[in-house]
DNA sequence: GAGATTTGACCAGG
DNA sequence: CCTGGTCAAATCTC
Protein backbone atom coordinates (compact mmCIF):
# COMPACT_ATOMS: atom_id res chain seq x y z
CA UNK A 1 0.00 0.00 0.00
CA UNK A 2 2.66 2.49 0.82
CA UNK A 3 4.70 1.60 -2.07
CA UNK A 4 2.58 1.84 -4.29
CA UNK A 5 1.04 5.13 -2.98
CA UNK A 6 5.53 5.93 -3.23
CA UNK A 7 5.25 5.19 -6.59
CA UNK A 8 2.11 7.10 -7.19
CA UNK A 9 3.97 10.37 -5.86
CA UNK A 10 6.75 9.68 -7.71
CA UNK A 11 5.13 10.09 -10.95
CA UNK A 12 3.37 12.67 -10.23
CA UNK A 13 6.45 14.59 -9.60
CA UNK A 14 7.47 13.52 -13.10
CA UNK A 15 4.23 14.55 -14.76
CA UNK A 16 4.74 17.91 -12.46
CA UNK A 17 8.29 18.24 -13.78
CA UNK A 18 7.19 17.20 -17.44
CA UNK A 19 4.66 19.99 -17.08
CA UNK A 20 7.42 22.46 -16.04
CA UNK A 21 9.74 21.95 -18.92
CA UNK A 22 6.91 22.10 -21.22
CA UNK A 23 5.63 25.59 -19.58
CA UNK A 24 9.11 26.80 -19.64
CA UNK A 25 9.24 25.60 -22.95
CA UNK A 26 6.47 27.69 -23.69
CA UNK A 27 7.75 30.79 -22.42
CA UNK A 28 10.82 30.90 -24.06
CA UNK A 29 8.83 29.85 -27.19
CA UNK A 30 5.79 32.94 -26.54
CA UNK A 31 8.80 35.56 -25.41
CA UNK A 32 11.10 35.04 -28.22
CA UNK A 33 8.37 35.08 -30.47
CA UNK A 34 6.40 37.97 -29.36
CA UNK A 35 9.81 40.22 -29.26
CA UNK A 36 11.02 38.82 -32.65
CA UNK A 37 8.39 40.00 -34.37
CA UNK A 38 4.43 40.77 -32.20
CA UNK A 39 2.60 40.08 -35.37
CA UNK A 40 3.80 36.88 -36.94
CA UNK A 41 2.45 34.38 -33.96
CA UNK A 42 0.10 32.28 -36.64
CA UNK A 43 3.30 29.85 -36.48
CA UNK A 44 4.05 29.78 -33.61
CA UNK A 45 0.58 29.80 -31.99
CA UNK A 46 -0.41 26.46 -33.50
CA UNK A 47 3.15 24.99 -31.82
CA UNK A 48 2.09 26.86 -28.49
CA UNK A 49 -1.15 24.97 -28.45
CA UNK A 50 0.03 22.14 -28.57
CA UNK A 51 2.50 22.68 -25.70
CA UNK A 52 -0.53 23.80 -23.95
CA UNK A 53 -2.20 20.81 -24.80
CA UNK A 54 0.64 18.94 -23.41
CA UNK A 55 0.85 20.85 -20.52
CA UNK A 56 -3.33 20.97 -19.54
CA UNK A 57 -3.18 16.90 -20.15
CA UNK A 58 -0.03 16.46 -18.29
CA UNK A 59 -1.39 18.45 -15.27
CA UNK A 60 -4.58 17.12 -15.50
CA UNK A 61 -2.72 13.58 -14.93
CA UNK A 62 -1.02 14.67 -12.00
CA UNK A 63 -4.28 15.83 -10.67
CA UNK A 64 -6.09 12.40 -10.93
CA UNK A 65 -3.37 11.15 -9.37
CA UNK A 66 -2.89 13.03 -6.59
CA UNK A 67 -6.70 12.84 -6.06
CA UNK A 68 -6.38 9.02 -6.20
CA UNK A 69 -3.50 9.33 -3.56
CA UNK A 70 -5.74 11.72 -1.61
CA UNK A 71 -8.69 9.52 -1.40
CA UNK A 72 -7.36 6.23 -0.66
CA UNK A 73 -4.12 7.94 1.61
CA UNK A 74 -4.14 9.48 4.96
CA UNK A 75 -4.62 13.23 3.74
CA UNK A 76 -8.16 12.32 2.81
CA UNK A 77 -8.95 14.39 6.49
CA UNK A 78 -6.97 17.03 5.04
CA UNK A 79 -9.16 17.65 2.09
CA UNK A 80 -11.97 17.04 3.69
CA UNK A 81 -11.31 19.78 6.25
CA UNK A 82 -9.31 22.13 3.77
CA UNK A 83 -13.51 21.97 2.02
CA UNK A 84 -12.40 19.09 -0.20
CA UNK A 85 -13.88 19.50 -3.89
CA UNK A 86 -13.34 16.21 -5.14
CA UNK A 87 -14.46 16.86 -8.81
CA UNK A 88 -17.30 19.52 -8.21
CA UNK A 89 -18.62 17.10 -4.89
CA UNK A 90 -20.86 19.62 -3.58
CA UNK A 91 -20.60 18.06 -0.29
CA UNK A 92 -18.42 20.38 1.59
CA UNK A 93 -17.88 23.70 0.17
CA UNK A 94 -16.01 26.52 1.31
CA UNK A 95 -17.77 27.61 4.20
CA UNK A 96 -20.61 29.40 3.21
CA UNK A 97 -22.11 32.53 5.09
CA UNK A 98 -24.78 30.63 6.47
CA UNK A 99 -22.31 28.31 8.03
CA UNK A 100 -20.15 30.88 9.33
CA UNK A 101 -23.12 33.26 10.85
CA UNK A 102 -24.11 30.19 12.93
CA UNK A 103 -20.97 29.98 14.88
CA UNK A 104 -20.49 33.62 14.91
CA UNK A 105 -16.99 33.14 15.24
CA UNK A 106 -14.67 36.19 15.92
CA UNK A 107 -12.17 34.29 14.26
CA UNK A 108 -12.50 33.67 10.46
CA UNK A 109 -8.77 32.58 10.08
CA UNK A 110 -9.39 28.81 10.37
CA UNK A 111 -11.83 28.96 8.18
CA UNK A 112 -10.91 27.38 4.54
CA UNK A 113 -11.04 29.78 2.47
CA UNK A 114 -9.42 30.87 -0.83
CA UNK A 115 -7.31 34.00 -0.61
CA UNK A 116 -6.06 36.18 -2.70
CA UNK A 117 -3.16 38.71 -1.88
CA UNK A 118 -2.30 41.75 -4.19
CA UNK A 119 0.30 43.67 -3.63
CA UNK A 120 0.62 46.78 -5.50
CA UNK A 121 2.41 49.98 -5.16
CA UNK A 122 -0.05 53.07 -5.16
CA UNK A 123 -1.01 55.94 -3.60
CA UNK A 124 -4.22 55.61 -2.09
CA UNK A 125 -5.01 53.71 1.07
CA UNK A 126 -6.04 50.81 -1.39
CA UNK A 127 -9.83 51.06 -0.20
CA UNK A 128 -11.84 51.00 -3.59
CA UNK A 129 -8.96 50.94 -6.30
CA UNK A 130 -10.45 47.20 -7.25
CA UNK A 131 -13.87 48.68 -7.98
CA UNK A 132 -15.91 46.95 -4.85
CA UNK A 133 -16.98 49.15 -2.07
CA UNK A 134 -15.58 48.35 1.60
CA UNK A 135 -16.26 49.04 5.27
CA UNK A 136 -13.47 49.56 7.22
CA UNK A 137 -14.78 47.35 10.39
CA UNK A 138 -11.32 47.60 12.21
CA UNK A 139 -7.86 48.14 12.44
CA UNK A 140 -5.17 46.65 14.04
CA UNK A 141 -1.50 46.51 15.53
CA UNK A 142 -0.01 43.89 13.87
CA UNK A 143 3.11 42.33 15.76
CA UNK A 144 5.89 43.24 13.86
CA UNK A 145 4.61 45.02 11.55
CA UNK A 146 5.16 49.16 11.57
CA UNK A 147 1.77 50.11 10.13
CA UNK A 148 -1.79 48.69 11.26
CA UNK A 149 -3.64 46.25 9.34
CA UNK A 150 -7.16 47.63 8.53
CA UNK A 151 -10.02 45.26 7.97
CA UNK A 152 -12.56 45.78 5.50
CA UNK A 153 -15.60 44.24 4.26
CA UNK A 154 -18.32 44.41 1.95
CA UNK A 155 -20.15 47.53 2.27
CA UNK A 156 -23.17 44.96 0.81
CA UNK A 157 -22.92 42.27 3.84
CA UNK A 158 -25.48 43.19 5.56
CA UNK A 159 -27.89 44.11 3.07
CA UNK A 160 -27.10 40.87 0.60
CA UNK A 161 -24.99 38.50 2.71
CA UNK A 162 -21.94 39.72 1.05
CA UNK A 163 -19.13 37.97 2.97
CA UNK A 164 -16.16 39.43 1.55
CA UNK A 165 -13.28 41.14 3.17
CA UNK A 166 -10.08 42.28 2.60
CA UNK A 167 -6.90 42.95 4.95
CA UNK A 168 -5.23 46.33 3.82
CA UNK A 169 -1.46 46.95 5.10
CA UNK A 170 1.07 49.09 4.32
CA UNK A 171 4.26 46.89 3.37
CA UNK A 172 6.97 47.49 5.75
CA UNK A 173 9.43 48.04 3.39
CA UNK A 174 7.79 50.29 1.42
CA UNK A 175 5.30 52.45 2.83
CA UNK A 176 3.74 53.05 -0.95
CA UNK A 177 2.76 49.22 -1.01
CA UNK A 178 0.06 48.33 0.12
CA UNK A 179 -0.36 44.53 0.81
CA UNK A 180 -3.70 43.01 0.06
CA UNK A 181 -5.20 40.28 1.41
CA UNK A 182 -9.07 39.21 0.18
CA UNK A 183 -10.49 36.82 2.32
CA UNK A 184 -13.67 35.12 0.49
CA UNK A 185 -15.79 36.07 -2.65
CA UNK A 186 -18.04 38.81 -3.34
CA UNK A 187 -21.69 37.71 -3.42
CA UNK A 188 -22.81 40.70 -3.96
CA UNK A 189 -24.69 42.02 -7.11
CA UNK A 190 -21.68 44.42 -7.05
CA UNK A 191 -19.41 41.12 -8.21
CA UNK A 192 -21.61 40.49 -10.97
CA UNK A 193 -22.44 44.07 -12.14
CA UNK A 194 -18.73 44.87 -12.41
CA UNK A 195 -17.60 41.97 -15.18
CA UNK A 196 -19.91 44.29 -16.86
CA UNK A 197 -19.75 47.90 -16.42
CA UNK A 198 -16.37 47.90 -14.70
CA UNK A 199 -17.15 51.36 -13.82
CA UNK A 200 -13.64 53.12 -12.55
CA UNK A 201 -13.88 54.77 -9.14
CA UNK A 202 -13.83 58.51 -9.53
CA UNK A 203 -11.35 61.51 -8.94
CA UNK A 204 -7.99 60.50 -8.43
CA UNK A 205 -6.36 60.19 -11.80
CA UNK A 206 -4.00 56.60 -11.80
CA UNK A 207 -1.78 55.68 -14.29
CA UNK A 208 0.61 53.14 -14.81
CA UNK A 209 4.34 53.12 -14.16
CA UNK A 210 6.75 51.52 -16.10
CA UNK A 211 10.14 51.49 -14.56
CA UNK A 212 9.71 54.98 -13.15
CA UNK A 213 9.19 56.35 -16.40
CA UNK A 214 5.90 57.84 -16.15
CA UNK A 215 3.95 55.94 -19.09
CA UNK A 216 1.09 58.69 -18.67
CA UNK A 217 -1.15 57.98 -21.62
CA UNK A 218 -5.02 58.36 -22.89
CA UNK A 219 -6.02 55.69 -19.71
CA UNK A 220 -6.06 57.80 -16.79
CA UNK A 221 -8.69 55.36 -14.77
CA UNK A 222 -9.45 57.16 -11.27
CA UNK A 223 -9.91 56.50 -7.65
CA UNK A 224 -12.26 57.81 -5.23
CA UNK A 225 -9.97 58.81 -2.49
CA UNK A 226 -8.13 62.59 -3.46
CA UNK A 227 -5.04 61.97 -0.53
CA UNK A 228 -2.73 62.01 -3.06
CA UNK A 229 -1.67 64.42 -5.67
CA UNK A 230 -2.80 63.41 -9.09
CA UNK A 231 0.48 61.46 -9.47
CA UNK A 232 -1.18 58.77 -7.89
CA UNK A 233 0.62 55.36 -9.47
CA UNK A 234 0.31 52.04 -9.85
CA UNK A 235 3.77 50.43 -10.40
CA UNK A 236 4.68 47.38 -11.94
CA UNK A 237 7.82 45.76 -12.38
CA UNK A 238 11.25 46.92 -10.59
CA UNK A 239 9.70 49.43 -8.96
CA UNK A 240 6.78 47.97 -7.55
CA UNK A 241 4.56 44.46 -7.62
CA UNK A 242 1.40 43.25 -8.74
CA UNK A 243 1.41 39.94 -6.65
CA UNK A 244 -1.13 37.29 -6.46
CA UNK A 245 -1.21 34.69 -3.92
CA UNK A 246 -3.55 32.17 -2.85
CA UNK A 247 -2.54 31.86 0.37
CA UNK A 248 -4.07 28.66 1.01
CA UNK A 249 -3.88 27.42 -1.98
CA UNK A 250 -0.31 28.37 -3.22
CA UNK A 251 -0.75 27.24 -7.11
CA UNK A 252 0.73 30.25 -7.37
CA UNK A 253 2.94 31.53 -5.25
CA UNK A 254 3.66 35.00 -7.11
CA UNK A 255 4.20 37.13 -10.40
CA UNK A 256 5.55 39.95 -11.44
CA UNK A 257 4.96 41.75 -14.37
CA UNK A 258 8.11 43.84 -15.01
CA UNK A 259 6.70 45.97 -18.13
CA UNK A 260 3.25 46.43 -18.55
CA UNK A 261 1.60 47.55 -21.36
CA UNK A 262 -0.95 50.10 -21.78
CA UNK A 263 -3.41 48.80 -23.90
CA UNK A 264 -6.77 50.07 -24.54
CA UNK A 265 -9.63 50.38 -21.49
CA UNK A 266 -11.04 46.91 -20.57
CA UNK A 267 -15.08 47.17 -20.02
CA UNK A 268 -14.69 43.34 -18.10
CA UNK A 269 -12.88 42.90 -15.73
CA UNK A 270 -14.69 41.66 -11.97
CA UNK A 271 -11.81 41.71 -10.15
CA UNK A 272 -9.80 42.75 -7.10
CA UNK A 273 -7.00 44.77 -9.32
CA UNK A 274 -7.42 48.69 -9.50
CA UNK A 275 -9.15 49.62 -12.81
CA UNK A 276 -6.03 51.11 -14.41
CA UNK A 277 -4.39 47.71 -14.16
CA UNK A 278 -6.98 46.19 -16.17
CA UNK A 279 -5.27 48.43 -18.82
CA UNK A 280 -2.98 45.72 -19.23
CA UNK A 281 -4.86 43.01 -21.51
CA UNK A 282 -2.32 40.05 -19.16
CA UNK A 283 -3.96 41.64 -16.57
CA UNK A 284 -7.42 41.14 -17.78
CA UNK A 285 -6.61 37.80 -18.73
CA UNK A 286 -5.10 37.31 -15.25
CA UNK A 287 -7.08 38.89 -13.06
CA UNK A 288 -10.19 37.45 -14.89
CA UNK A 289 -8.83 34.09 -14.04
CA UNK A 290 -6.88 34.13 -10.33
CA UNK A 291 -7.98 37.68 -9.01
CA UNK A 292 -11.63 37.29 -8.13
CA UNK A 293 -11.49 34.12 -9.93
CA UNK A 294 -13.18 30.96 -8.64
CA UNK A 295 -11.50 27.93 -9.75
CA UNK A 296 -14.30 24.99 -9.88
CA UNK A 297 -12.00 22.37 -11.52
CA UNK A 298 -8.89 21.09 -12.09
CA UNK A 299 -10.10 21.84 -15.93
CA UNK A 300 -10.99 25.57 -14.84
CA UNK A 301 -7.88 25.76 -13.06
CA UNK A 302 -5.91 25.11 -15.87
CA UNK A 303 -7.83 26.74 -18.40
CA UNK A 304 -7.34 29.77 -16.38
CA UNK A 305 -3.69 29.40 -15.97
CA UNK A 306 -3.73 29.15 -19.92
CA UNK A 307 -5.24 32.47 -19.68
CA UNK A 308 -2.92 34.34 -17.42
CA UNK A 309 0.52 33.38 -18.52
CA UNK A 310 -0.04 32.93 -22.44
CA UNK A 311 -2.17 36.24 -23.20
CA UNK A 312 -3.80 36.94 -26.15
CA UNK A 313 -1.80 34.29 -28.24
CA UNK A 314 -4.04 31.53 -26.45
CA UNK A 315 -6.36 33.36 -24.93
CA UNK A 316 -9.83 33.04 -27.09
CA UNK A 317 -12.49 32.57 -25.45
CA UNK A 318 -13.22 35.30 -22.57
CA UNK A 319 -16.63 34.39 -22.35
CA UNK A 320 -15.17 31.35 -20.90
CA UNK A 321 -13.45 32.83 -18.40
CA UNK A 322 -16.84 35.26 -17.60
CA UNK A 323 -18.56 32.06 -16.68
CA UNK A 324 -15.77 30.42 -14.18
CA UNK A 325 -15.93 34.25 -12.64
CA UNK A 326 -19.20 34.13 -11.44
CA UNK A 327 -19.07 30.45 -10.47
CA UNK A 328 -19.02 30.03 -6.74
CA UNK A 329 -16.10 28.93 -5.16
CA UNK A 330 -15.39 25.47 -4.26
CA UNK A 331 -11.59 25.47 -4.38
CA UNK A 332 -11.22 22.81 -6.31
CA UNK A 333 -7.46 22.38 -6.01
CA UNK A 334 -6.80 21.14 -2.56
CA UNK A 335 -5.19 18.25 -3.94
CA UNK A 336 -2.41 20.37 -5.07
CA UNK A 337 -2.00 22.33 -2.40
CA UNK A 338 1.89 21.95 -2.05
CA UNK A 339 2.36 21.26 -5.53
CA UNK A 340 4.45 24.81 -5.80
CA UNK A 341 6.93 23.66 -3.76
CA UNK A 342 7.88 20.59 -6.59
CA UNK A 343 6.66 22.78 -9.15
CA UNK A 344 5.66 26.13 -9.15
CA UNK A 345 8.86 27.45 -7.07
CA UNK A 346 8.46 30.90 -6.59
CA UNK A 347 11.49 31.46 -8.41
CA UNK A 348 10.73 29.83 -11.41
CA UNK A 349 8.42 32.21 -12.18
CA UNK A 350 9.62 34.91 -11.35
CA UNK A 351 12.54 34.21 -13.61
CA UNK A 352 11.75 31.23 -16.09
CA UNK A 353 8.71 33.06 -16.81
CA UNK A 354 9.03 35.95 -18.98
CA UNK A 355 5.56 37.61 -18.95
CA UNK A 356 6.91 40.83 -20.42
CA UNK A 357 3.11 42.01 -20.86
CA UNK A 358 4.03 44.41 -23.48
CA UNK A 359 5.72 41.53 -25.65
CA UNK A 360 2.56 39.70 -24.93
CA UNK A 361 -0.22 41.53 -25.30
CA UNK A 362 0.09 44.32 -27.58
C1' DG B 1 -30.04 61.53 10.16
C1' DA B 2 -27.81 57.98 7.56
C1' DG B 3 -23.83 55.87 6.58
C1' DA B 4 -18.84 55.43 7.26
C1' DT B 5 -14.88 55.38 10.29
C1' DT B 6 -12.47 54.90 14.68
C1' DT B 7 -11.19 52.44 18.53
C1' DG B 8 -11.36 49.75 22.70
C1' DA B 9 -13.19 45.38 24.08
C1' DC B 10 -14.16 40.75 23.29
C1' DC B 11 -13.38 36.15 21.53
C1' DA B 12 -11.02 32.09 20.06
C1' DG B 13 -6.96 29.64 18.07
C1' DG B 14 -2.33 28.38 18.82
C1' DC C 1 -1.39 34.01 27.57
C1' DC C 2 -0.52 36.24 23.25
C1' DT C 3 -2.21 37.54 19.01
C1' DG C 4 -5.26 38.30 15.13
C1' DG C 5 -9.98 38.97 13.74
C1' DT C 6 -14.40 40.87 14.79
C1' DC C 7 -17.86 43.47 17.28
C1' DA C 8 -20.13 47.51 18.52
C1' DA C 9 -20.48 51.98 20.68
C1' DA C 10 -18.79 56.47 19.90
C1' DT C 11 -17.57 59.68 16.68
C1' DC C 12 -17.20 61.79 12.27
C1' DT C 13 -18.71 63.27 7.62
C1' DC C 14 -21.84 64.51 4.23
Amino acid sequence: MEESAQCEQVSVIDELLLGKELTKKLCEQLFSSSSSSSSSSSSSCDTNEVLIEKIISTMEKALAKVNCMANVGESKAMMDSHCSFTNGSPKSEVVEPEVEHKHVSKKRKTMPRRREQVEVCLGTEGNKEDGYSWRKYGQKDILGAKFPRGYYRCTYRNIQGCLATKQVQKSDEDPMIYEITYIGRHTCTQASHLKKTAVPPSKTKVRIEENKHQTNEKNQPQQEKIEQPPETIFSFGSQGEVKVEDLDLEIFPSFCFSSPSVGSENEENNNIFPHSMIDNNLLENFSSSFMSTTITSESDMFCNWESIGLGQSVHNSTSDITDIVSTPTSATYSSIMDLDDIFLDKNDFDTDFPMNTRELCI
